[in-house]
DNA sequence: GTGGTCTAGACCACT
DNA sequence: GTGGTCTAGACCACG
């Protein structure tokens, strides 16, 4: 479970956070059940101003990714699984979305992009 | 020249506007010397504040895209279609980038987003 | 003597305890002289935090419903029936209150209130 | 357009907050398209932190009741009044629903309850 | 002017 | 110990 921000990004910290979960989540990193690091503990880890994670848990409990466990800290719900993979999936689609139609208008074949994707992908 | 905002988008209306003006630029849509729009009425046509469309133009301007025709309005630079062509490389380059990064991060191979690049494409 | 907690109810669980042990024996389930279950058991059953159950406790002690019996646990007081019908009342009230005020802001009619409470009502 | 906050209660300041214009909206005191006040103003009338308000302004957002109209302030969405009304019966009967129960569960009779409403109904 | 984000530090209820 | 709420004050992007 380790999480890494930029503040450089132009994407919020707390949004980063909760992206993480959610990919860890997804890819199996984070079970139902398991306890995900306490608000402080993060904050500390990251640098970051303990409200700034708050934050990002608020987002994932509203995505029913996380729930309190009174006195203990946050949760991975039962349904966490499902929901990070559909949510991971949706991202992966838009990114996509968007780069197709910024493609599509310069002229560009599918082929093209192929080829810029295979360019980009991390050896 | 038509230029369409979505003010619901994550990305500012400005950047939409200046973005759209490259694009037409790099499409041979709008030529060198070519007059565009004034702010009054591009504010008017797309609903938007003047001030808007004024942050648009000097970015514009700041690019080298566009240049003051004085008494006439902002004119096409003879260097834009070359800057145009470049940025929009950039630009699409880019969106394939994090593209990439979402899908590697998510297991997922070049050959899935080929397909999915494929079905997102425009028909 | 079936005690139940939710514990993704917005009502702290200690709280879920005494206010169940006070229906118990404003119902007559639960009489004077009768000792309930000690801490541990409670909180073994409840799968809680056994600090939960003792401030629970502390409550109904606080309240005059039950008290210690050295070496044998926690048990009904003689005046416990009296407190527990007293404030079982108290506790309807509110609650009748509550709906009160948010069906008057709702512009909602004593009678359309009496309808809601008809179809909520255990068949 | 009057919010009033109670800062003793045991509801946080921002769910008052939201929930007050729910109602309102809910009742057509604010119909879509109009302007809530901006969160510094609302802040200095209620003495209360702009962060609160922001907080409380979030959680409209989030349920689809304003949106935001950039450099202009939050406005009532299209769809609010119908969510507004629905989020306002479920609240109502969820407090009707605790009601029954604990009464139920001390042996009254829907008739007992009727009474009590009628009791408590503000003249 | 608007809302959005972040930090710092405090207090509270619950377990 | 845990998360939840609130205040105070700062900076930023956008219109």
């Amino acid at each position: 479970m380790t999480i890494r921000v930029r503040s450089d990004s132009p994407d919020p910290i707390y949004e980063q956070i909760a992206g993480q979960v959610v990919f860890a989540v997804a890819g199996g990193d984070l079970a139902p059940g398991d306890l995900i690091p306490s608000v402080r503990d993060l904050a500390v880890q990251l640098t970051v101003n303990p409200n700034t994670v708050t934050r990002a848990f608020q987002e994932l409990e509203r995505l029913g990714v996380i729930e309190p466990r009174r006195g203990l800290g946050m949760a991975v719900t039962p349904d966490a699984p499902k929901l990070c993979r559909n949510r991971r999936k949706e991202l992966i689609r838009d990114r996509v979305r968007e780069t197709v139609r910024a493609a599509a208008s310069a002229g560009l074949q599918p082929a093209d992009v192929h080829k810029l994707i295979d360019d980009e992908w991390p050896k």
